[in-house]
RNA sequence: CGGGGAGUGGCGCAGUCUGGUAGCGCACGCGGUUUGGGACCGCGGGGUCGCAGGUUCGAAUCCUGUCUCCCCGACCA
């Protein structure tokens, strides 16, 4: 992309009504654009790093035999009444609106129980599972108070996976198998260092659940982290899950994180409640078994920011990146143009994605923005170039 | 929802205490000089001070109400 067809623009000065990294970052560095609180565009670079983020969790998610899907915004009340859940007192967070008959509609904050009652129609035999179901979805949460720029909103992008088996091993197995595929995505994503598989609450049929957490100053979580055994545990349940897993909390570190992605497993609660059955080879209708896996993909984007950036700018790990190169154009002599756009069509055509900075404006701003964006390579094409028949590349962090 | 802070050109701020009809930096436009780490000089456009009401000869400034934003807390299937 050359940068004189972009609209937005970096800016000197940051946001005062932001305090979290992130957003002055990304705000900064035109990323996003504050529409409300709580609530962000993703500009065209800002959509860039969405859809590499979204390009490895589903690269993985399609690895474990799961299918994408889009599910609607708009839900009905009759299925969220089916468990409960639609009450304000149940679910604090809803969005609600009606139609202009009157008839009441939320604003998916989740869909677990739009999916099952969807699959109502396409279950009917022990032939027809396991499914695997996953989607990227705008949430819509009515938080009473949005808060770490893009990391809690009330409205983001979230993958959310679910998954149906017809017996509770098969379910496991499959749990397990997501645990793996996680780890792979935040392994690409930069994060495996820093990230856990930690044990929560809220599982309905075990006692735990999982959360995928990251150290990071600005998450809202605590964990209890042992790094030798790799076990952490969330500072919610870790009075039971010391008891359980039987070691000294002594030996734990409590960290702050961010919570990442969680995972869940429903047993037959769910579909029980929401009559999803199956028939099992005697044909009898039997119980389905339901899991629920989420990440956070603008949340983690968020992450990402806050834990790779310097005094310059942001760090971006090169799979999120919105280019892998920035090439930046010195001066306006025809021969170095003409340089800078072959290298450019040679670069694109080879599948390397460059941010091709055009502009007419000064050496200084152009190392600056390219710093500020935080391209993982930067390539200079100018006269001194030209003449010497060699570009000048130097990696995001390397000192000048 | 409780506590704290803040709303003044697109962005960052000063001015508010001690009312007299708005200023600076960035950005933007024009001209010129520049051109390897956010250049410099000159000229210029753009706000009526979150919104509503009140006090006053006169309100960004005082009073009342209201909306919004940020931070801390509570909350977070």
């Amino acid at each position: 992309m050359r940068l004189s067809q972009l609209f937005t623009k970096t800016s000197k000065n940051v946001p005062a009504d932001e305090t979290s990294k992130n957003a002055q970052l990304l705000i900064q560095a035109g990323y996003v654009y504050k529409e409300m609180a709580g609530a962000y565009v993703y500009l065209p670079l800002g959509l860039m790093v969405v859809e590499n983020i979204k390009k490895v969790v589903r690269e993985e998610m399609n690895a474990i035999g799961s299918n994408e899907l889009i599910m609607t915004g708009l839900q009905r009340k009759d299925i969220w009444e089916k468990t409960g859940r639609w009450s304000d007192e149940a679910v604090d967070i809803w969005f609600k609106t009606r139609l202009q008959d009157d008839t009441e509609l939320g604003l998916g904050w989740s869909h677990e129980e739009p999916i099952v009652e969807m699959l109502k129609q396409y279950i009917s035999s022990y032939k027809d599972l396991p499914i695997s179901l996953y989607q990227f979805q705008t949430k819509m949460r009515n938080e009473l108070r949005a808060r770490s720029g893009i990391m809690r909103g009330r409205e983001f992008v979230m993958k959310d996976m679910y998954s149906f088996h017809a017996s509770a091993e098969d379910l496991d197995a499959y749990y397990d198998k997501t645990i793996e595929a996680y780890k792979r995505v935040y392994d690409r994503l930069g994060l495996a260092d820093d990230t856990y598989v930690t044990f929560a609450s809220g599982g309905a049929f075990t006692k735990f659940s999982h959360e995928f957490q990251t150290i990071c100053d600005a998450g809202e979580d605590v964990i209890y982290l042992h790094r030798g055994k790799n076990i952490a545990i969330n500072e919610e349940v870790i009075d039971d899950a010391v008891k359980e897993l039987g070691i000294n909390r002594d030996e734990l570190e409590k960290v702050k994180t961010a919570e990442v992605g969680n995972i869940f497993n429903f047993g037959t609660q769910k579909t029980d409640e929401m009559g999803l059955r199956f028939a099992d080879d005697s044909g009898n209708p039997s119980s389905i078994y339901m899991g629920s896996y989420g990440i956070g993909i603008t949340r983690v984007m968020g992450v990402i920011v806050e834990k790779f950036s310097d005094d310059k700018g942001i760090v971006w790990p090169e799979v999120v990146a919105p280019a892998k190169v920035y090439l930046a154009l010195l001066g306006d002599a025809p021969e170095v143009v003409k340089d800078a756009d072959a290298l450019y069509e040679q670069l694109t055509r080879a599948g390397v994605t460059v941010l091709y900075d055009d502009r007419g404006c000064r050496p200084g701003e152009k190392f600056a923005d390219a710093d500020l964006l935080g391209i993982p390579y930067r390539v200079v094409v100018s006269s001194k170039t030209h003449e010497s028949g060699a570009y000048e590349t130097k990696g995001r962090t390397a000192s000048e």
